[in-house]
DNA sequence: GTCTATAATTCGATAGAC
DNA sequence: GTCTATCGAATTATAGAC
């Protein structure tokens, strides 16, 4: 019997804490210079509370990055303005808070990030990529291209901070990376 | 006075071995990940050598990851086939040797990883992006583009290891990518 | 629920014998 | 040049008092 979603425990909102200070923590360091230490300081309690809510580090991070794109449904707006929309949900939702950058900055030197980051584009990219690919076998790769292109935009911009890349308006970066992202999605296979 | 660089020491092979090992190390685990133990250990030393010859564990990395691109003159061949030409140059360039994809790894969580892949981009593809661009003020934010595919790329190939990317074939990625890299680097701006 | 104390590892780096 | 021994620090994780 699973427990009563209507029940609140007293402690929800440290634990909702904890997750916004881990996500920073992982944002801003990575999986191993990240620490437990520095999470629990960040929310004002004792190390040993995170452990006792979230059981390992590892645990921790998962419950962390479980995260929802909410991504738009791509059938329900002009086929021409798909590359547009998706570049920009993607740059506002990497500015809206840490979740893709330590998704990011963990996937590259951790299992399990890699593992959550394959896990996010199979279930929610793909699914909103189907609607608008003109032959369903090659939905896999065009997704995989549009990742591609995104994360490079992000590792660029938000992790190695190449200065062009930072100094870039959001609406240059849109005006030149849509059409890629159009093209990978709608465009004739070459 | 400089050491006469003709004075090979006998330490050389051993040298190289350390850089060697250090690459493979920080390409498949990271900076953090990778120690000095096991680097010395697959170079069947002991670790307190590796300290003697390269001082630290940063400036090992630094050692290691000195790299010259080996790009191709991009005024020297067809303006129409530079993207074909860049793409192509780095898939092999990456699948050479360790030391792309140990930079991609470190450059995530550690400062002088970053450091290096700006400076590399700004000593060896500003220049050679620069032959081929039509606005010279253009050329920071060209290459910061190019450079976000092609990190993009070899982030999803190489270190994720997305399913999709891994299987296409060199020629598809070529064919699917290039035009891209060619429009960020030659077509008028938006 | 909260905290102290500490176990058990692991690491980079150093000192010094040979 | 090469190795042994070890320091000092940091980490995750656990046990248990209150």
């Amino acid at each position: 019997m699973t427990q009563a979603p209507s029940a609140p425990r007293r402690s929800d909102a440290t634990r909702a804490a904890i997750l916004q200070a881990a996500r920073e923590s992982f944002a801003a360091e990575g999986y191993e210079r990240a620490t437990i230490r520095t999470i629990a300081r960040a929310v004002g309690i004792d190390p040993s509370m995170v452990m006792r809510y979230y059981g390992s580090k590892e645990r921790l991070f998962i419950a962390a990055s479980d995260t929802d794109l909410h991504l738009p449904d791509l059938g329900a707006i002009p086929a021409q303005e798909v590359g547009e929309v998706l570049v920009a949900h993607f740059l506002d939702r990497w500015e809206g808070d840490d979740v893709l950058t330590a998704l990011l900055r963990v996937g590259v030197t951790h299992q399990a990030g890699a593992e959550r980051m394959h896990e996010i584009v199979r279930r929610q990219l793909v699914p909103v990529v189907t609607a608008v690919c003109p032959d369903p076998a090659d939905v896999p790769r065009r997704a995989a291209l549009v990742t591609s292109q995104i994360l490079g935009l992000a590792l660029a911009r938000f992790v190695l901070r190449f200065p062009p890349a930072v100094e870039m308006t959001r609406e240059e970066l849109i005006a030149w990376v849509a059409p890629t992202v159009q093209r990978y999605l709608t465009a004739a296979a070459p």
